[in-house]
DNA sequence: CCTACCGATCGGTAGG
DNA sequence: CCTACCGATCGGTAGG
């Protein structure tokens, strides 16, 4: 609270005029951005389109709210453990909320057949652990800008590493030949 | 440190025979948990194969090491921030090096036509943010073993979401119908 | 490994 | 928004 003070160019006792405790700023920041974060993804959920193309728009529209405030994210996502009941579980439920939407995206995917996985629950985790990263290294001056990453990330996650186009395309190519 | 020594049965300033600061707690966990993840993926790199097989290993033993102590794990990847210098230094070499080894496979996966990937360092960063997250939520008497953890990080992080194969199966169908 | 402490720092309050 | 302060807690030391 003194270097947040000095900051601000006043004495520490002078913020407890502006908020009641140290915690309320804590609350402020993660349900400020569980805000954005709802709002992002309603955006990018509004019209109906393909699991792949909502997905793609779920991912590009995270990773905006990620990288347009770094350390407001990462006390987003790591600080929360700090905060105190009831907080802490309104934070969680809110939490699960938002990855029942990844979850949802890619059961309707499974569904119809545009997507593949073993686990739903497990691909929204690890899926939406890749996009959270990002805030540690994301630089507002860097080669990347937010669009960009998500793109890779995009790519990365819906079509993997290997290069099944490529082999399966080989295993069928003695049919393309004249 | 009082809670520590509580836990101990011992006295608080009891613990300084033992230790010569709270740091040297911090510091002999990063550096142990480095350890164990180079000797890992010595051990999963050690016979010459394909890049694949060789990414799938490595996957294996990453997860392997951070499930074997999941507050081990946090530490290592989290607390390692207040290491003094020049350990901070030290501790970010060692990182980068270890992050080189997930690089390189890619890298000779890229060469040899096994992965296509838009960026070798993009991609080594996802797939170990992907790892990563594994720490908080796996639990010892889980459903999934670590073992098939990795087999499912594995099959998201190699073939992605999109069911390509089907996909491509189907654009090549008509060549089967005999 | 314990008793007996210490200086620094912390979040926060009273009263203006 | 400031002055003046407080009780609690922190990592750590001296000396046995």
């Amino acid at each position: 609270m003194r270097d947040l003070a000095n900051a601000l160019g006043i004495e520490a006792a002078s913020i407890y005029s502006h908020i009641k405790s140290k915690e309320e700023i804590l609350q402020r920041v993660c349900f400020k951005m569980a805000q954005e974060f709802f709002e992002a993804i309603d955006a990018a959920e509004a019209t109906e389109r393909s699991a792949t193309d909502r997905l793609k728009r779920a991912i590009a529209a995270h990773v905006q709210v990620l990288t347009q405030n770094t350390e407001a994210a990462a006390v987003f996502l790591h600080e929360w453990r700090h905060l105190s009941e009831p907080m802490h579980s309104t934070y969680l439920s809110l939490r699960d909320k938002y990855e029942a939407r990844f979850r949802e995206i890619i059961r309707s995917g499974i569904s119809n057949g545009e997507f593949t996985v073993p686990d739903e629950k497990f691909a929204a985790l690890t899926i939406l652990s890749g996009l959270n990263w990002t805030h540690t290294w994301y630089k507002p001056n860097g080669k990347m800008t937010p669009a960009e990453i998500a793109d890779n990330l995009t790519e990365m996650l819906l079509n993997g590493l290997s290069t099944k186009k490529q082999a399966l395309q080989d295993t069928y190519s003695h049919l393309n030949t004249p």
